[in-house]
DNA sequence: GTCAACCCTACCAC
DNA sequence: AGTGGTAGGGTTG
């Protein structure tokens, strides 16, 4: 039935933990289906297994659309997604060499690497994940996508969709109305005035991928200009959307983290104060930056994660 | 002494 | 598990 034959990823296994990225708050697209890992990028279902040495993909083409005239090189989709190219060993190295805490942490949390993900699906969904769990995310996610996306294909009786493109939700301002019927609540003028944004901006000729060149700070000026977009939605995408792996998103698990471990070095006078301030968020995240190097980020994700999973 | 121009914390709706 | 807006207090020049 299933003729569609596995493909074995050009990446080193150690260099990734799919099961440790694909549900950990970074995209939330991606469902488990026994050991296999599913969604659609690029328009087209993906489909990964990690094995014991590497890890195997194939795909599925959309059904919806005659992509068949344009055969996309789904390995080169996959290596420009995982961030291939930059040598996670590397980096933790790196970072071990910098930071005693990292050092103590990474050993149990190998394979975290940061993935570049498209840039609209990424700002969507990190308005959404203000005040918010990864699993409503998920779930919300996914309800944008089944009312206002692209039906791709239906694999192990699930059926997937694209992400909804700016203009898909722009259509009216019932869109606000239908986004709170699924969940959005107060995100739901958020995302809407977004995409309105977005896609003006769009027809001006622009595309959010151009600003993949630009720098960190105009990257994260032009976000937070966006309703919805504060320095810590803005930093998420930066990081994993515009290639600022300098970004380290502060986030309550990071200022936990912070608060216990970094409070002196980065000279966080002890308030009591629940909230960051501004002017705080930005002390602590240019602090781990100079920390932790160019690619920052990236030793930031790790220890949010192994936050994450301690409170689990 | 007073007054903008901030900047901070607290607080609450969304 | 943040953002936007407000009020009230502190600091600076």
């Amino acid at each position: 039935m299933n003729r569609i034959t596995w493909n074995q990823l050009k990446l080193p296994i150690k260099e990734i933990s799919l099961d440790i990225i694909l549900p950990s708050g970074q995209s939330f697209r991606w469902k488990k289906h026994g050991d296999e890992w599913v969604s659609v990028l690029n328009e087209l279902i993906v489909i990964l297994r990690q094995e014991d040495d590497h890890i195997l993909y194939r795909s599925i083409p959309s059904q919806a659309r005659a992509t068949l005239t344009t055969p996309i090189d789904v390995e080169s989709v996959l290596q420009d997604y995982f961030n291939a190219s930059i040598k996670l060993s590397k980096l933790y190295r790196e970072f071990g060499a910098r930071d005693k805490y990292f050092k103590t942490i990474a050993p149990l949390f190998s394979g975290i690497r940061i993935l570049r993900q498209d840039p609209w699906e990424t700002l969507c969904s990190f308005i959404c994940s203000t005040n918010n769990s990864i699993k409503r995310i998920t779930q919300m996610i996914d309800s944008i996508c089944l009312t206002f996306g692209t039906y791709v294909a239906t694999y192990d009786g699930v059926a997937y969709y694209t992400f909804p493109r700016p203009e898909d939700l722009c259509a009216s301002g019932s869109v606000v109305q239908k986004l709170r019927e699924l969940g959005f609540g107060y995100r739901a003028p958020y995302v809407y005035k977004t995409a309105l944004q977005v896609h003006e901006w769009q027809l001006l000729g622009h595309e959010l991928a151009e600003l993949r060149g630009s720098s960190y700070e105009k990257v994260r000026e032009f976000l937070m200009e966006l309703p919805g977009v504060g320095p810590k939605v803005a930093d998420c995408v930066c990081l994993m959307a515009f290639d600022c792996h300098s970004s380290v998103p502060i986030d309550t698990h990071m200022w936990n983290i912070v608060q216990r471990r970094y409070a002196k070095d980065a000279k966080i006078r002890p308030s009591k104060s629940k909230t960051l301030s501004k002017s705080t968020y930005d002390d602590i995240s240019s602090h781990l930056r100079g920390l932790w190097g160019d690619y920052a980020g990236w030793a930031q994700s790790v220890l949010f994660i192994s936050e994450l999973r301690k409170n689990a």
